[in-house]
DNA sequence: GCGACAG
DNA sequence: ATCTTGTCGC
């Protein structure tokens, strides 16, 4: 798929805060997006060198699963010098050259984009998912390990148990257990679907571990894209 | 000023 | 994120 990007790339932290302010009035919050995506994807990245710096490589990696039936039928990847720094609420910036080349040589179009990092669930409300989303306009969704920005009270023990994330008096997103007893997972919408509807496919993507099996793949592509570059 | 900090 | 020793639990 042909990508265009719609802003100059920011030369410093302030012009990627403006753009992010723009772009996020771009972003489709109507739901309920894909009732049942035929075509699933799933996006991560890896790093060699300075892991916060801009001296580095950094790898992107898209996997497609058939939903129906979890089997990959597309990936992709792509290596990319890393050209912004790791500022908090703007490390979409180091990862977007190389995702976005990567969704460029694939062969299909996903239904929905699973990415690693938050959605809605950032300080202006344009994480990294609702970025690819605007970029793409495909349905997307984030899927991060560790909170960012909100509060949320107590959710159950079991694998499907969930609490709303609250920001600024707004739900933003949602602390979903996808498996029993084990950490949850913070699902946020990025774009062109609803909160529930990519908790669902959320959890029915991870059947056997924390992670839906999209990310993990990813992960896994990234790294190897990394080293058959770099390393 | 201090602590915290998506990946 | 990445590097990487040590440790706990199944």
């Amino acid at each position: 798929m042909q990508i265009t990007i719609p802003h100059a790339w920011p030369a410093d932290a302030e012009q990627a805060v403006a753009i992010q302010d723009l772009l996020a009035e771009r972003v489709d919050r109507t739901g309920p997006g894909p009732r049942a995506p035929r075509l699933v994807a799933g996006l991560d990245v890896a790093y060699a060198g300075d892991g916060t710096g801009t001296d580095g490589l950094v790898a992107g990696a898209v996997v497609v699963l058939e939903a129906a039936t979890a089997r990959v039928v597309d990936r992709a990847t792509a290596v990319e010098p890393v050209t912004f720094p790791y500022v908090r609420g703007l490390f979409a910036f180091r990862e977007l050259p190389a995702l976005v080349a990567a969704l460029e040589r694939l062969t299909v179009t996903p239904d929905l984009l699973l990415c690693d990092g938050h959605g809605l669930a950032h300080p202006r409300r344009f994480g990294l998912a609702c970025h690819l989303g605007v970029l793409t306009g495909l349905p997307t969704a984030g899927v991060a390990k560790t909170p960012f920005v909100g509060t949320h009270g107590d959710l159950g023990p079991e694998r499907g148990d969930g609490a709303d994330l609250i920001d600024g008096g707004e739900v933003v997103g949602r602390a979903l257990r996808t498996q029993d007893g084990v950490k949850p997972v913070y699902v946020s919408t990025g774009h062109a679907i609803d909160l529930d509807t990519a908790c669902r496919h959320v959890l029915a993507l991870a059947p056997d571990f924390r992670l839906p099996q999209t990310t993990r793949l990813a992960d896994r592509l990234s790294r190897d894209a990394l080293k058959g570059a770099a390393g």
